[in-house]
DNA sequence: ATCGTTACCAAACAACTGCTTGTTTTTATT
DNA sequence: AATAAAAACAAGCAGTTGTTTGGTAACGAT
């Protein structure tokens, strides 16, 4: 017989989780996005939040979870908000244009979530990389899709013009300041540059 | 075939410098390019040419200064690469063609240097930083020219253009895999994608 | 009151890092 | 053959890394 467990208070759904892992993930996220995740030590997170080295392994197993958990939260956040917004849009070219615009904002205005999707390259956690390359596409699929739903000439690659895109937007953080043109507005043009030659 | 010995010991101009410190930078080259200039120890590159870790440094002074010559090999191999390439053409469209294709044989085709360069940020070394991008600059003042010499639309953002190529270009080295498309065709394309739409 | 779980601290470990030192071998020139 | 410079070795140092272990205070449920 299995223990039957009388669900009193608390819901076990998700493992523990105390309301200290998600600053604990927040730290971690800022430091990633900051300085890149093998350039971050345990000890530079747990001064962050305030605890000591050893005590981030109440919370997870080991630096390869942190990172995967910011990659997890990052894509949930993200395409959440790309598919809600982009909902709206009928015209393909138009959704293109939300997502690159939404998918700017998040990656140079301080989401340290996306900041670590996009510029911590999978590669990085060599024992991880198949998960983190998992999650990554389950977000690109979102461009991917509206990528092939867009009215293109015959002779135009959607995958490479999808690469190229994706490509110029998110090689944007290594150049962006803020103060620099909106990340909408360079998002929009970035579309602009393309649509005529392309469009069929 | 024959050796050329001239007596008298000459060649001050770069430091001293025997006929090991190159193949020392080459396998230097190659680790920094597939592993990343931190995840690439001391050990790994005395191992790569056969030497014991201590030997290193009597070739270069430290970790930082290798990678410093990695990349101004690589900017004077490939800017005068680059240069002899497009001086022939005429058509400011048909040398950023050009400049393009020849930019992404070199990163895409085992140019090991040519990878660190656009490979491994400056900021990966932080207490070389500036050198790094001030020969990074060196490198891409090709492109500014001639995105400059560029007829464009009136309406189109000479540099954010570049931008967004540049973007697209380099980060081609994250998902290109030796049997894709040539690297000709890649750049060809690329161009082709944006020409119509920016030309005026 | 007791117990078990949660959440942390304190201290350390083994492995690895860039780099230094003193010594030996190799090479080229006389 | 003698000599000095060039080039490499052998060994280790001091610091950093991710991680482990054992303990302990807090607290709600029994």
């Amino acid at each position: 017989m299995q223990k039957k467990k009388i669900a009193t208070k608390s819901s076990p759904i998700i493992k523990s989780s105390s309301n200290r892992a998600q600053p604990l993930l927040d730290a971690a996220a800022k430091l990633f996005a900051k300085k890149g995740y093998n350039e971050t030590t345990m000890r530079d997170i747990s001064s962050e939040v305030g605890m000591l080295p050893g005590s981030l392994y109440y919370h997870f197993k080991s630096k390869q979870e942190i990172l995967l958990a910011v990659y997890g939260q990052a894509v949930n956040d993200l395409k959440t908000r790309l598919e809600s917004t982009i909902a709206s849009q009928e015209d393909p070219w138009g959704k293109l244009e939300l997502a690159t615009m939404t998918h700017l904002e998040a990656i140079l205005d301080h989401n340290n979530f996306a900041r670590v999707m996009i510029g911590v390259l999978p590669d990085k956690a060599p024992e991880i990389q198949h998960e983190l390359t998992t999650l990554r596409d389950g977000y690109e699929t979102i461009f991917v899709d509206i990528i092939n739903s867009l009215p293109l000439k015959n002779d135009v690659d959607k995958k490479l013009l999808r690469l190229m895109i994706m490509g110029a937007i998110n090689s944007t953080q290594t150049w962006y300041h803020m103060g620099d043109t909106e990340p909408k507005e360079i998002g929009r043009e970035f579309i602009r540059y393309i649509r005529e030659s392309t469009e069929g």
